[in-house]
RNA sequence: CGGGAUGUAGUUCAGUCCGGUAGAAUACCUGGUUUGGGACCAGGGGGUCGCAGGUUCGAAUCCUGUCAUCCCGACCA
């Protein structure tokens, strides 16, 4: 994978490809020697403390807490709830051993052939099991609930075709594992931490979402019902960016999770799960990016502001970066994340060219031209467009500015995805949309059957019944058949 | 696991058909000049050609095997 290619590859030749020499370029992430894992490296784990800082403060707000709980799951506990095993009991890595030796050849390290364990322990690939077998020592009565946990952890999937951030082997994610004493709190809990990344991936993410719910076929295994928040990429496929499972009392069952109720009775608890992953990284560079490289919205840069000197001699230099201390000191009172680049190793066009890579949303230029008008150049990163501004008043317009560029990138990626969502009545027309990479939106007569077959010609699936959509009946754009509504179809990563 | 492709310098790749001294660009190091859009000049370091066999006087190149990676599917946050 290219690390030190000087451009970016325009989007047009191959999309993944562009995709991927942009994450390597950005210095978000590089694949790792290990299959199907990736190095998230400092300029990327600073955006993903962003997203966890953020979202952690809502999980607070919303009466949630945070726990740990342990990377291993014995095999058997994901034997005990038959719908999750067959949904997950497959790309799954096993520990089977507990020691090495040294190999007698003296090529090194082998396995231990009489460290064998008893029983294998999974590397969890979500933790329900292991969370349930815990919440059964935790809940006796209806005075213990609600539990409202949230786990920030790493899980493991050993995916047949990685992605960096979109799908890697590893990845980093919280998980939420809540249990309640009636079906209408626990389903209210889904639907509310479904709202809560909604709001997130909009208002700080710049990312717009829709929100449905999903159908039998494509639901979390062991879900009564699996809510989503579905973007778009720019390549027009959908991205899954966020799911929040109502459980209901299938995993209390499997693992015997019962509590008394007010009227001394004994019932299983209600469950949900919900999650958010690094894949976010990845809906936020798929949504925003163009040919110049990454494009951030403010509230999530770990950089908002840097400044660029431009100079010949130190004596410039100086001049220069007293003038920059007050408009740092400015920007900074304003709560705004400012760097200034004084770095003299590398020259002006080189850092431009740079930072557009890594997508800071402003860009300030200071030279003796400047310090002789009292101006400076700003660019905004969203539009790159340049202007000349007088250093009068810059941090309050700058402030005003970074709302703007947040809006900006917003609005953009909804008239995007807008333009692109079609409604579609003929089979015909659906196959002809999908394949221009459209959001379509048609009726289904609500089998599994007919799903599977567009999937099949098409390569569709049907990413949510989304909330807040006319709901009149309808026919089957593919069958014919009678449909309740209409759904949104789209190819997927 | 099926279909396709590729493994050569830190990186991107040429060289392989037709066997004969290991190449380019870029990055890196040194010195100088530069600095308002990815600098230039001069010099320098760096590769058991994925691995293992075989054919040959001689293999990056031909043959056999093997491993790995990438792309298109299947799986999936």
């Amino acid at each position: 994978m290219a690390t030190e290619l000087k451009g970016l590859t325009k989007r047009s030749e191959n999309y993944s490809k562009w995709y991927n020499e942009l994450v390597v370029n950005a210095e978000l992430a590089e694949q790792a020697p290990v299959r199907g894992c990736m190095v998230i490296k400092p300029y990327g784990y600073a955006i993903w403390e962003k997203i966890q800082r953020i979202l952690d403060d809502k999980f607070k707000e919303t009466g949630h807490q945070n726990a740990y709980f342990p990377l291993l799951i014995p095999k058997s506990y994901l034997s005990r709830e038959a719908e999750h095993v067959e949904g997950f009991a497959k790309e799954c890595a096993v520990v089977t051993h507990y020691r090495l030796k040294n190999a007698e050849d003296g090529s090194g390290v082998v396995v231990d052939p009489s460290a064998k364990l008893e029983e294998e322990l999974i590397i969890r690939p979500t933790s329900e099991t292991i969370i349930w077998s815990t919440y059964k020592n935790w809940i006796k009565s209806y005075r213990d609930l609600p539990i409202l946990c949230n786990q920030w952890a790493n899980v493991m999937r050993w995916e047949m075709r990685p992605r960096l951030f979109l799908r890697t082997a590893e990845f980093l994610w919280q998980e939420g594992h809540t249990a309640h004493a009636t079906r209408e709190e626990a389903e209210a809990e889904a639907r509310r931490m479904q709202e809560v990344y909604a709001d997130f991936a909009e208002k700080y993410m710049a990312l717009p979402v829709i929100r449905g719910v999903k159908s039998e076929t494509e639901r979390f295994a062991g879900a009564l019902d699996t809510y989503t928040i579905e973007s778009m990429t720019q390549d027009g496929k959908a991205l899954q960016c966020g799911t929040s499972h109502f459980l209901g009392q299938n995993f209390a069952k499997a693992f015997g999770v019962q509590f008394v109720d007010r009227e001394n009775k004994l019932d299983y608890v209600w469950a949900t799960s919900w999650g958010v992953s690094t894949r976010l990284m990845g809906a936020l560079i798929m949504a925003h990016s163009d040919d110049n490289g990454l494009v951030l919205p403010p509230k999530l840069a770990p950089v908002q502001v840097v400044i660029v000197p431009i100079y010949k001699t130190t004596d410039e230099l100086s001049a220069i970066s007293d003038k920059v201390k007050s408009i740092v000191e400015g920007l900074k009172a304003r709560g705004i994340s400012v760097k200034y680049d004084d770095a003299d190793n590398k020259r002006p066009g080189f850092k431009f060219a740079d930072y557009e890579v890594k997508g800071i949303p402003v860009r300030l230029v200071l030279g003796m031209r400047d310090l002789q008008n009292g101006t400076l150049e700003l660019m905004r990163r969203d539009t790159l467009q340049k202007e000349t501004l007088s250093l009068e008043g810059i941090d309050a317009k700058i402030e005003t500015l970074l709302d703007d560029i947040q809006n900006n990138i917003f609005n953009k990626a909804l008239k995007y995805r807008e333009e692109r969502t079609v409604e579609v009545d003929s089979y015909e027309e659906f196959k002809t949309q999908i394949e221009n990479g459209r959001f379509v939106l048609a009726h289904w007569d609500g089998t599994a059957e007919t799903e599977a077959k567009i999937k099949e010609e098409t390569k569709a699936t049907i990413r949510c019944l989304p909330f807040g959509l006319d709901e009149t009946p309808g026919k089957c754009v593919c069958t014919g058949a009678p449909s309740a509504r209409r759904v949104l179809f789209a190819r997927s990563y």
